[in-house]
DNA sequence: ATGAAAGCGCTAACAC
DNA sequence: GTGTTAGCGCTTTCAT
């Protein structure tokens, strides 16, 4: 039984409840001393009036903010447009919805950490994740942020880390392959100043080394078609190479279309990996062999780690897990 | 040179103008008189001092809402999983970060609108992007809302549309099945009750009975897993089936894995086609014939509508192109 | 064209 | 435990 016109405040809540503003105001938010009796007669009352606390109000008064703001670092803004992102801004989303928060999505020029200052300074920002950081960029997060950032990637004494395990990850991609009777392994990889795919790379070249194979490396950037010129690339350089390890599933399929446009089979004559597990990965044909990240449980981890602002462990590491398909 | 502590308010930035908070407040938000003189030293004052506008003040005194809500509605919470939605989430998220505003998901179960009255009374919504929407739910958006909604899908007299011209690409889809040599196309559909599954299927059947071919359907739900079950159902009703039209790329893909899988050539034996182009249907193998939709813009034209509280065209409609690859 | 003043709805000291 | 009170930073009449 809603009273036309304006929705009800915590004024009208208090009066219906025989309270006052304050006491209300201590029930609803949860904080602070009252009486059973008032908190079920508040209760009541804001139920029945089907009270939405105004968290514009609340921002204002707490200075807490009313958005968590992404900022994905890199050298364009068109970082903004893969996939990924909108894996991580749509967990965060549904994260806020039930905290009446929202998401803004930022790009921060790789190497400009001033915008981090601004973002600090701006009240209606309630909290940050960063996305694809470097040490630079976790050097220069204000000290103010402290408990309203998270990053996932890598992290500092300031911001915690919810990560994937991409070398444990990248092992297990490698070592498969080896196990499959792979014996010349090449990898594309991601651009080096970004650490998990330094992360990777090392992974990769660890097991290579172990198992007394040649390292093969050839530079790519994530993309399918970075994939393509690296695939010949590989094959110009070393033609007995029988396994391609991509830093990113779109580089893999990039790889893969590559290969078989040449007349080279995959898997038979190359196997081809895979990192992600993209939602397609699994109806591709090939279907490509991976590795998966939970990358939606991790936004999730993240975002409530910077709206519940309780003090969260340092790193969270998150296990990638080898999906062995048809690829390879 | 910023003050240290707390961040500068309009009321810093007034004295450091030598004018009235009021007057800088019609200054900064672009509203109402002042003088060119004060105009001009209350934006080098903000300038020079960093200032930048709390927007849960402005939105409390106001009551313009600080965060836009896109809400999916659907049959169960898993429709947020649909990467399209996080495509559209992104593109929303880039478009509220200039106003200041976030974005928030929200499921609403199909057939129960009460939640749209709840998020119309919430005073932090500044606005709502419906998408998947039906009928009976744009009858639900309460009026208040006018102005501040908009829906990615069909519209109402209320509601603003911002929609993909399904039923054109269907149609131009067919009909490059048909140039090419296809005489017995199938379809795999989507759920009847979603207008825009709807619309394609009706341009399916136009220009395939148009064209004196046989009308062939089987249900789907967009999914891969639906498109797999969808390929053997249609070899096993009509085995000389030459072309599936699916009506989603992760539908076509299910249905080309399925077919691959028992030995049926694609696109030599039979053909098939996507619909939404995906951002992977360019690399797989083979690369998927589809029809592309500009979501990110439509998001982004929808958002725009919302937030900038113009009035819009009732329709907006976007051009659904062929891109015929290997597939079909 | 500008300033004074009154709130928007809420929380947090502080007194009772 | 509960009420009183003083703002949070901004916009917006209403005088001037």
């Amino acid at each position: 039984m809603t009273t036309a016109g304006r929705p009800p405040t915590l004024e009208d809540v208090a009066r219906a409840a025989g309270v006052s503003r304050a006491t209300a105001s201590r029930v609803i938010a949860g904080t602070g001393y009252a009486s059973p009796a008032a908190r079920g007669r508040v209760s009541a009352a804001a139920d029945r009036l089907g009270y939405l606390p105004n968290l514009a109000a609340r921002a204002l008064v707490r200075g807490t903010g009313v958005r968590l703001v992404i900022v994905v670092s890199g050298t364009a803004v068109s970082v903004l447009d893969d996939p990924y992102v909108d894996r991580v801004v749509g967990a965060a989303a549904r994260v806020c919805a039930p905290y009446g928060l929202g998401v803004a999505l930022h790009w921060l020029p790789a190497g400009e950490p001033a915008g981090l200052r601004r973002l600090a300074e701006d009240r209606g920002v309630g909290g940050l994740m960063l996305v694809n950081t470097t040490e630079a960029l976790l050097d220069a997060v204000p000290r103010e942020l402290r408990g309203r950032v998270a990053s996932i990637g890598i992290g500092s004494a300031l911001v915690p880390s919810f990560d994937v395990d991409n070398g444990g990850g990248t092992a297990a991609v490698v070592r498969h392959l080896y196990r499959t009777g792979r014996r010349r392994i090449a990898m594309v990889t991601g651009p080096r100043w970004l650490s998990c795919s330094g992360r990777s790379v090392r992974a990769y070249r660890r097991v290579v080394r172990d198992a007394g194979l040649p390292v093969r490396l050839v530079p790519g950037d994530f993309t399918a078609s970075s994939g393509r010129t690296a695939a010949r690339e590989v094959l110009a350089r070393w033609p007995d190479t029988d396994a391609i390890v991509g830093i990113s599933d779109a580089t893999a399929l990039g790889v893969i279309d590559r290969l078989r446009g040449d007349g080279v089979q995959v898997p038979g004559d190359v196997a081809v990996t895979g990192f992600d597990d993209i939602p397609l990965a699994a109806v591709t044909t090939p279907a490509l062999t991976t590795a998966t990240h939970p990358v939606a449980e991790i936004a999730t981890a993240a975002a409530t780690a910077v709206l519940a602002g309780r003090p969260v462990p340092p790193t969270t590491v998150y296990p990638s897990r080898l999906v062995p398909r048809a690829s390879g």
